[in-house]
This record gives structure tokens, C-alpha cells and sequence, in this order.
DNA sequence: AAAACAGGACTTGTATACAAGCTGCGGACA
DNA sequence: TGTCCGCAGCTTGTATACAAGTCCTGTTTT
């Protein structure tokens, strides 16, 4: 949606640039240049510069003036707090959900559950498998927000989801298994909405969002280097 | 703690523009070019243009390529959306606070509704008056957020925070009643809170947020130009 | 008279040259 | 040998010229 191309080139290398970091191409602490990117695209320094502004309001570069632009470090406590407001947003929207659940609304996501178990069940190789999966597991959290009446608040998330996108794709990782996992999440948390279980949804989001979180800790302490110091 | 200027000029021109924006000085729809900016300040196009991204990234600035840019409309729609978040996350945050609520928060709080009152029986000009309260109002806020070990849960808040500040500003043009009832919603806020009372602390937070929207038809029947048309 | 078209005056987008500032290397000096 | 100073080479910040697109207006054409 927000995907408009506005001028064309400094959206296009936006666009390129994010897709890379977040894909972990361009790996987090790594130095980035205007000139350089300018000259890899064959353009001028100024549609770069617009590019680099957009990406750092992002979180995903930090320019530092006269030193140099740096894809940034993912911050765990960053992360942490993101997790936290989504866990609460999304309690209170799927709880809206939940309230207004109708039949008619079950033939869309089923169709969704039932892309992501053929994705799984695909011999699809790891890195495109994750890839796929995240993006429609971003449409499935996306349709419920739309069904629910609060399609405006997740167009504000996103804006703010970047950086929690990237700590995924590196979760996922020759992960499969997190693959699996979020998609029992996704189907038992339909299973609460559906079945109108107010009881088990929170804890079930909750969970949900949790999961990979939590199970982190040996891939994280892998690759030391992407990550901020703790203060 | 954004305010560091990093560079000077496009920082500072953007934090200009951001203030004349947000007191309505610069009101919505208006329109404002780029060259016109720079040459007011005395500067080139370059940093006038990065302080624009970075209002449209606010929601403050719509730039129309080839055609130009404008102070963006207020959208009702926007509004109540941010607000239905800023409900959720506060309950969920203040909920936390007064788990761990102690005798040694009391001083810091009562201090800032202390300033409150003060700044309610002083006769400063309404529109300083509405400007100070505003702030302080905001102080209050980040200070429960942080003693509830959200910090950065705020930092993001405000990211997004920009075009109900602007609301805010509109809705209190002459409303001094709004203030009181600000101020009153603060007191009853930290009695729910320092007297551990779960029942009421939802309720009133919800009532307190929604309060001077619920009451704002007549001054936004006043100025229809400066809203964007509901769809 | 009405409609189509061309041109000017404005806007923002892009390219490029230059200014300002940080970093690190290398030589001078104690 | 160790310390300090200065300059070269890089970075991003700023200024400016030009390109490209939109809108409006006046003229031409039908």
C-alpha cells in the first residue's frame, strides 16, 4: 500500500536497500557509502541520500555525520519492547475480533492456514521457504487486523516494524523448526477466535509471540556481532 | 532526547517547522515551498528538502511531486486509531506500574501534579497556558511510562505521536475547560494507581483518553477546512 | 462561442561541485 | 622509544544548476 513508487529512483533504491538488510545481505554493523551505493546503481548521490534518511527513520541505518552511514545493530532490548506493544495490540484487537467472529469470515483465513501448511509441506530450500512464509504470515496477521476494524493500526505497526522484521529473518535461520511452530500458533490462535475462547486467546497470543523469542538465546549468542551491547 | 541536533541546519529548520506546525501557526492544508523556506532562513534548498522528508515521515507534510507541498490535513480517522492504541498500550503499561507500585514513586508524581495545579491558578495567557499544560501533561505520561520500565515503549510512542499533538493543540483553542479536566483525570489516574485499584484504573484511563475527543464536534464543526473529508 | 493546444511559471527531483569534519597514518620532535 | 602534531583521504553536509512534470492562462483553431 505504502508501496507507491513516489519518484521512482530514490523509492526503487529504498526499496533495494531494505529488502537486502533485511534479508541480512547487508549485515547489521556493516558500512554502507552514499557514493558507492550511488555508483552501484549508476545515479547520483542525491536519491541515495533520500534512500538513507528513509532507512534511518526505519532504525535500519545510523548516519553518522562525517564518519559514516552503518547498517544498525539489532537491539534486543529494542526488540524486546516491540514484542511487548504487540503482544498488547494485538490481545485487544483479536479480543475485538473474537467479539464479532462470523462464519463468514472463515473462508478466507482457512485459505491462508492452508497456503502456509503447503509452503511446509513444499520441498521449497530453507532460505526461500522462510522467506515465503514470513510474507504470508505477515498477510495472515495483516487480514485479521482488517477483519477486526483496525486496518489504520497496523498500518501504524508496520511503520514501526522494521527492525523486528529483521531479527525474524535472522531467527529463521536453517531454523525450520520456528517455521513450524508459528504456524500451530497461527492455527490454534483461529481456533480461539473462532471457537469465541476469550479464555485461551491471551495466553495463546502471548505465547505466539513469544515463541521464537524466548528459544533465541544459542543463535543469538552465534553472531554476537549483529547485536548492541547490553548497557 | 531526539533533540540532539545532528547537523545543525536540517535538524534545526525541521524542529522550526515542526513547532509552527503542531501550534497551527502553519495550519493544515496550507501550503509551504521549498524555496520560499530556505530562502526565509537564509539557507539552500538541501537541507530545507531533508527537513520536509522528515515531516512527511511525522504525517505532518504531504509532498506532491512536481506539484508541492502541503501541511497535511488532520484525519479523524487517524486519530481515533492512535488513540484506540494509546488506550490499549496505557492500560496494559499503568496495569504493570501499579503491580509494582511503591511509596517511592509517589514524590516524583506529586510533584508534576503539583506544577499542574499551579499552572491552572496562574493567569498566563490561555494560549501559554494551553501550551505549558501540554507539555507538562506530556511529562507526566513519560515519567508513568518510565517508572513502569516502558522507556522505550514511549520513545516509539512518540515517533508516532506527532499528528494527535497537533489535534491536541486544535482542541484546546480556547477550551480552558479541557485543562481542568486533563488535570482531574491526572489525579484520578494516580489514585487508581497508588491505591492498587485494578477495578477503576481501565475504566479511567479509557475515559480520560477519550474525554476531549468525544467533546471536540462543535470546535471541529468550526474549522471543516482543516480535516480531511471522511470517506 | 467553445474547445483544443501551446507556452510560461511554478513546483519538486536529480546531478554535481564544493565545504566541513572525523580518522588514521606518518613524520618530527622531545 | 614514545608522544604529539599535521596532513591526506575518506565520510557526510550544503549550495547550486539543471531536468522533468503539473497547472493555469492566453491564444489559436474549429
Amino acid at each position: 500500500m505504502d508501496s507507491k513508487k513516489r519518484t521512482g529512483t530514490s523509492r526503487a533504491v529504498y526499496e533495494k536497500l531494505k529488502e537486502q538488510i533485511l534479508h541480512l545481505e547487508l549485515p547489521p554493523g556493516s558500512a554502507i557509502s552514499e557514493i558507492e551505493t550511488a555508483e552501484k546503481y549508476q545515479i547520483s548521490r542525491t536519491p541515495v541520500r533520500d534512500a538513507f534518511k528513509m532507512l534511518e527513520g526505519d532504525g535500519l541505518l545510523e548516519i553518522r555525520p562525517h564518519i559514516g552511514t552503518f547498517v544498525s545493530l539489532i537491539d534486543l532490548n529494542m526488540i524486546s519492547d516491540i514484542l511487548y506493544m504487540r503482544e498488547v495490540l494485538e490481545q485487544a484487537v483479536f479480543r475485538d475480533l473474537t467479539s464479532i467472529y462470523d462464519k463468514s469470515h472463515e473462508f478466507g483465513i482457512r485459505l491462508i492456514l492452508q497456503k502456509q501448511k503447503e509452503l511446509l509441506d513444499s520441498a521449497l530450500p530453507p532460505e526461500e521457504l522462510s522467506r515465503a512464509f514470513i510474507i504470508s504470515d505477515n498477510t495472515f496477521h495483516n487480514t485479521l487486523y482488517e477483519l477486526a476494524g483496525r486496518k489504520n493500526v497496523m498500518g501504524f505497526w508496520q511503520s514501526i516494524n522494521s527492525q523486528y522484521e529483521r531479527f525474524r529473518t535472522f531467527l529463521n535461520l536453517g531454523e525450520r523448526k520456528n517455521l513450524d511452530r508459528l504456524y500451530h500458533g497461527h492455527e490454534i490462535l483461529w481456533e480461539c477466535i473462532s471457537h469465541k475462547d476469550y479464555g485461551n486467546l491471551a495466553r495463546c497470543i502471548t505465547h505466539h509471540i513469544y515463541d521464537g523469542f524466548n528459544s533465541s538465546t544459542e543463535v543469538v549468542s552465534k553472531h554476537p556481532e549483529y547485536f548492541r551491547p547490553i548497557e
